[in-house]
DNA sequence: CTATTATTCAAGTTATCGCTTGAATGATGT
DNA sequence: ACATCATTCAAGCGATAACTTGAATAATAG
């Protein structure tokens, strides 16, 4: 009754394309790319109950996307290299190139203000080591004591408004959170740029800073 | 009522996923691949009825992976763009590296025999200006008029055991199909070397030919 | 061994998907 | 206008997916 080895190929290609179908698992995928998570920890960031958590890991698992260990009671997922980062990549490049629906809504997040062109992860590189900009991460804080770009300064949306007076006016700012998936930065470019700032986005976020062998600051206990 | 922002690209970039997460949707992209098509030929082509093709090629469409345009009472389908190719060689690449089903499967379809590496598409080019290759396109004879690598000789599985007394046993053998996705290479391999000839595969297939900007011959008329 | 904590499993519900069937639409030629 | 051909739409069915709830399993601490 085994069906054709063709079909059975191609039904392991959309494994992996299913794994990838689901709004939750992609947010799940976000996180694992700042680095191992365990179940609770991911539930918790996502806002999945811990079961579901667990059964949208359990599938990315049988895509091969994510691997698992055990530390003690906990079981810790990751991501299993980088190319399940490049797929994710992907599909958000062929999705903002050519679906109409996505345009908009990145539209909408800038306010209606034209958002300018993401600075390159080797301009932020050059600039920084020159101390010309000032870098903003506006993922959460505990995000940020985990890793994040040596001079960055920690300011989540909502604190965003608060330490606006301390920002100079005359400054290059470059504001980055989570990845390309992410839309805090988005949104604190929008905002920046709304009281006169001159603020642009990084390209990507941590993990693509990680990725090309770019120094991260951890907090240390 | 509408949801935030960020679930709503998500959903988006879902949507592409899950283009992508049907067999039979993969099975005519492969064929879109080849060449743009109408409904009727991609429906004999994956042994789809013709509404059920119509309908998966309508979500590929909405996932903007495929656009149509009318010619006459016909409506032809292809590729949006090469990205969409990439989608679908990355999707492949993780299934192959990451899922032991997918190995075991190959493995199956070489018949038990070690499957060589592939040969590069340079490296055939190379051999093909020194005459010192015999290359066999193992596609049915309609996709090989539609277009196929320059000096390639036409025989699908069916026919290869045919033509096995006319083919040199001390010659280098090169064997095609339509791409990565598609099996009839690794078949036509593995019965060859069975009968003691000297086959390997090429790696990708005519698409991928085409798409480094390699020669390609159209029978006409 | 028992209690505790972290995760997974199992059952049930609702929604969605893939496929089929038959009718509707759109373009073309008589 | 009418007939024809290619494609799409609409309704219906069975299978699968997402989420919830509550129970079961694994590892550790007392």
């Amino acid at each position: 009754m085994s069906i054709s080895p063709k079909l059975a190929l191609l039904e392991e290609y959309a494994l992996v394309a299913r794994a990838l179908s689901a709004p939750a698992r992609l947010m799940l995928l976000e996180q694992l790319a700042q680095g191992e998570r365990g179940v609770e920890a991911l539930a918790d960031k996502t806002g999945l109950t811990i079961a579901n958590c667990s059964q949208h890991l359990q599938q990315l698992r049988r895509a091969a996307l994510v691997t698992s260990r055990r530390d003690g009671k906990a079981v810790i997922y990751r991501l299993t290299d980088a190319k399940t980062l490049a797929l994710m990549d992907l599909l958000r490049i062929v999705a903002e190139r050519n679906l109409a629906q996505v345009e908009r809504i990145l539209r909408g997040l800038s306010g209606g203000y034209d958002a300018p062109e993401p600075v390159s992860r080797a301009v932020l590189a050059a600039r920084l080591a020159e101390g010309s900009v000032t870098v903003l991460d506006v993922r959460p804080s505990d995000e940020y004591a985990a890793g994040h770009i040596p001079g960055a300064r920690n300011a989540t949306l909502a604190q965003l408004e608060q330490i606006l007076p301390t920002l100079a006016h005359d400054a290059q700012i470059v504001a980055y959170c989570r990845g390309p998936y992410c839309v805090y930065a988005h949104q604190a470019v929008a905002t920046l740029r709304r009281h006169g700032l001159n603020a642009r986005r990084l390209e990507g976020g941590l993990p693509e800073w990680r990725e090309d062998g770019r120094p991260v600051l951890i907090d240390v206990g």
